[in-house]
DNA sequence: AGTAGGACCTGGTGGC
DNA sequence: TGCCACCAGGTCCTAC
């Protein structure tokens, strides 16, 4: 499940190879959902053929890819989506969307549970953009203080868990797995209503996110189920994980982790170490 | 406006 | 072995 970690990982990854490469061809999957809240595939089709890319970076954990003379694709990878270049010999696996011949190579984004999306932004639009323009802060920004951290929890009566899961509240780019270890390495049980954190504790998350996500970015990522940061590659953040997945196990305090649902989501969090 | 909860989607898994 | 219910979760939509 690509979060901002995974997200870093692939465009970092790419960069070097596909910034300032041409799309000589476009093919786009039939009836893609993935193309549900933009223009339609010809459409999109020609907007994309022969453009060059200008750069490939990320927004919390939306990939963008900024077009030569204006414009740009962005890219969220939902639940199970993949980027990866293979050799132009190389057939497209099951469930490609995407696929953009580059000189040499093949840029693809494969997609089996279409939780992701593809948006074409037109040149001078890519600012405006609905999704882009809401993000709240991206954890790495210099807006991302812990005083802006703790005023946008202020007076919130939902679950702290549910609050740094929306994108647009407080801080972008965390996801289920995130969340979870950040609140653990916070000492904050993610069940507390968001607005009950004092400036200390909003300090210590504030600390937690930032270390969490590093030090993520450092191991390339998590895998857990389908998610590959690159093609036949994955990510060693999952042996470093101390809460998700984790339920009944001995946390170091000698707890046993326990598992909960907030809002439909499984949560996870040791007892004894996060009041 | 803020909050809550369901829908979307399909591969993998475990029970029978 | 085969079948099937169930689970995973990011975002969007609707309801209150």
């Amino acid at each position: 499940m690509p979060e901002l970690p995974e997200v870093e990982t692939i465009c970092s990854c790419l960069r070097d190879d596909i910034t300032g490469e041409t799309i000589k061809e476009v093919w786009i999957k039939k009836g893609s959902r993935l193309l549900r809240d933009t223009v339609g595939p010809r459409a999109l089709k020609k907007a994309l053929t022969g453009r060059k890319i200008k750069a490939l970076f990320r927004r919390g954990k939306y990939i963008i890819m900024d077009l030569e003379g204006g414009g740009a694709l962005i890219i969220h990878l939902g639940m199970t989506g993949a980027v990866y270049l293979v050799d132009k010999s190389d057939k497209s696996p099951e469930h490609t969307h995407l696929r953009f011949e580059l000189p040499g190579k093949s840029l693809l984004l494969v997609d089996p549970r279409t939780f992701g999306k593809v948006v074409f932004c037109k040149a001078g639009e890519e600012r405006a953009n609905v999704v882009l323009s809401r993000l709240a802060p991206d954890p790495f920004d210099e807006s991302f203080t812990k005083e802006a951290l703790l005023d946008r929890l202020r007076g919130r009566t939902l679950p702290l868990k549910a609050a740094l899961l929306d994108q647009q509240l407080a801080v972008s780019g965390l996801g289920n797995i995130y969340v979870d270890e950040c609140c653990f390495r916070a000492g904050i049980r993610p069940t507390r209503y968001a607005g009950s954190l004092d400036a200390e504790e909003a300090g210590r998350l504030h600390r937690a996110i930032r270390e969490v996500l590093e030090e993520a970015i450092r191991c390339k990522g998590t895998t857990i189920r389908d998610y590959r940061w690159a093609e036949n590659s994955s990510g060693e953040f999952l042996e470093k994980l101390k809460v998700y997945g984790k339920e009944g196990q001995q946390c170091s305090c000698g707890r046993t982790i326990e598992k909960t649902r907030v809002r439909d989501r499984s949560t996870h969090f040791c007892p004894g170490c996060q009041k």
